[in-house]
DNA sequence: AATCGTTCCAACCGCCGGAGC
DNA sequence: AGCTCCGGCGGTTGGAACGAT
């Protein structure tokens, strides 16, 4: 895939130089200020393609190959719940990359999903327009890395999440399937339970 | 063996939000 | 408030690999 370069850098795929030099660099300065990354490695790439050549690629603990059966069912449970969020997704998956679970959907599952049960003459769903509910995140200090349903719990004592918070005809996962779960603080807490928190993935509900 | 069509996936592009000034 | 820089994200592209004819 070598393409031409623009104000000299190279574009293209990434030679076995390349990613010894790249893979030398982050190791002695971390990751990280990518920005200083092309200089430090001697690489005449942009920080952008440093940066995505690291975590796609090089970065350490990189799952390949085929996807396992738990892994797909992941995918599409956690799409149907997030829409088209590939780093949350991937987040859950441990070795998976954004890209990777992307390309997956792309290849394998969008087809399989936009075909099941639908009429011919109906729209895909992939081409219908959902609106899914996105993280919000909060102002989080940098020293604030990780936070269980408890801890998120303890920080709202004056206002536990409610399953009123979710707005209605938010969007069809919420309006099909989480509300008819339960109405209760419980239900709501045990949906989520089964997904460990990190800081991004803590929002303030819309109210 | 040659050609064509399809699938896979690495990499690029444009955009966005946060931080700093 | 507005600007710039940076990191990060999702959408898209296009070359390689593979299979069918």
């Amino acid at each position: 895939m070598q393409k031409g370069s623009s104000f000299g850098l190279r574009k293209g795929s990434w030679t076995e130089e390349e990613d010894v030099l790249l893979r030398s660099c982050v190791q002695r300065y971390g990751e990280g200020e990518w920005h200083r990354v092309p200089q430090r490695a001697g690489l005449n790439r942009c920080r952008k393609s440093c940066r995505l050549r690291w975590l796609n690629y090089l970065k350490p603990n990189i799952k390949r190959g085929k996807f396992q059966d738990d892994e797909v069912d992941m995918i599409i449970r956690l799409h149907k719940l997030l829409g088209n969020r590939w780093s949350l997704i991937a987040g859950r998956l441990p070795g998976r990359t954004a890209n990777d679970v992307k390309n997956y959907w792309n290849t394998h599952l969008r087809k399989l999903m936009t075909c099941q049960g639908k009429p011919e003459n109906e729209k895909p769903q992939d081409l219908v327009k959902v609106e899914v509910i996105r993280p919000r995140p909060r102002t989080i200090s940098k020293n604030f890395t990780s936070l269980g349903v408890e801890a998120y719990r303890e920080l709202n004592e004056s206002r536990e999440p409610r399953v009123h918070d979710v707005p209605p005809n938010r969007s069809p996962w919420i309006d099909d399937d989480f509300q008819l779960r339960s109405e209760t603080t419980e239900a709501w807490l045990d949906c989520w339970s089964g997904l460990s928190f990190d800081a991004e993935s803590i929002w303030d509900w819309p109210v």
